[in-house]
DNA sequence: GCATTCAATTGTGTATACATTATTAAATAC
DNA sequence: GTATTTAATAATGTATACACAATTGAATGC
């Protein structure tokens, strides 16, 4: 349903709507989304690009979800705790340890996508959630692309156990610092990793 | 150039084609622009909406403002002071002194967007500047309304200053607290203001 | 041989036409 | 008289067609 064109592919409008089997229209009109989330770019006879994401992309988006999931977080963390559902959350850590135990990466990289994105449908503030989630679309390629280059994250299971524990006690501040740290981590290895195998551009 | 259509202004396709006189394509187009941006809302079958902006929308941006704005005056002011021209900012704080001396409110709200996007445009991170140039675009016409309902803004001029004068000397962290005051004061004032004339949507 | 101009090709933007689906209104049955 | 079903109307999504603009290549002139 995604990633089917590889990123810096590049080609004309009349083409794209040739391999896709419909007319430009549609076309046209996915690409003035895709656009509008930062996905592709158009560069006006030359083509679209899905535009691939740079080290430094990377940097500006791991900088901004440190701010603003942190900010997501205590907000959700001031909701009175009843009206709070945090199972897609605890469902969500759950199968990341499950397929950890099985060694199943996509499984866990899935899970967690979703315990980030059920974390965001509990935001009261939408623009907030709707732009994180931009965010994570923008980082998605990335990530499963050094997926496997990484080591098997063992610790990053027990911080996402944290954060729930800090949304149900309400502590705000507690939830807010350590959301942030945890993206900050995340991306310093990020960006080692991308360093390190010279990917300068995914 | 802008506020042609009124907010709450509804109707189908085909006849904003016909009032804008142009065909469907481009009306489509540009409203699958504008709902990206998050102005219009598509109601299947009811028609293309002019976003009304309420009190909720406004306590939404205003937060990410504090926040994303404060995040982007830091970034500016870790920049080397020899590749910072802050002259388009002291012109656009100079305009707003003699505007506001002339009382004249319109050309001080110009001046005042211009400060703040002048900023955005020295922010090393791009997505972060774009995103706040987009909250800027929703809370526009709000501002323009509340513009003669509010006190003549004299104290903020100053502070306009005090954040010139931060970035000059590079600090940080003064910048980015003055410039979360700044905008949690402004929101304020500016929500007090909905509230009391009961505005609660424009 | 190089540069400039003109023509041809092709991509983009806009218009129009068509098919599909949803909603509303009308008609019939209970 | 009300409810359910069907038909008509109208908006959306998609396809096609056309006009304009830009780029590339060729041809001619210097």
């Amino acid at each position: 349903m995604e990633n089917l064109l590889s990123p810096g592919y590049q080609e004309m409008e009349p083409e794209l709507a040739i391999r896709l089997g419909m007319s430009r229209t549609p076309v046209r009109e996915a690409v003035i989304r895709l656009s509008k989330e930062g996905l592709v770019d158009v560069i006006p006879r030359r083509g679209i690009r899905v535009k691939p994401v740079s080290v430094e992309d990377m940097k500006e988006i791991y900088e901004l979800l440190a701010v603003l999931e942190a900010e997501a977080s205590a907000k959700v963390a001031m909701l009175p705790t009843s009206s709070l559902d945090l199972d897609p959350m605890i469902k969500a850590v759950e199968l990341m340890e499950r397929s950890l135990d099985q060694k199943d990466l996509n499984t866990w990289a899935k899970a967690d996508d979703n315990f980030h994105r059920s974390l965001l449908e509990l935001c009261p503030n939408r623009r907030l959630a709707q732009f994180v989630g931009q965010l994570l679309d923008q980082a998605h390629r990335v990530r499963m692309f050094t997926l496997f280059l990484r080591e098997i994250p063992y610790k990053s299971t027990q911080e996402h156990w944290d954060l729930i524990q800090d949304l149900q006690a309400g502590d705000t501040l507690s939830v807010q610092r350590n959301h942030r740290v945890h993206r900050e981590k995340a991306s310093r290895e990020l960006i080692k990793i991308l360093e390190r195998h010279q990917l300068k551009r995914i």
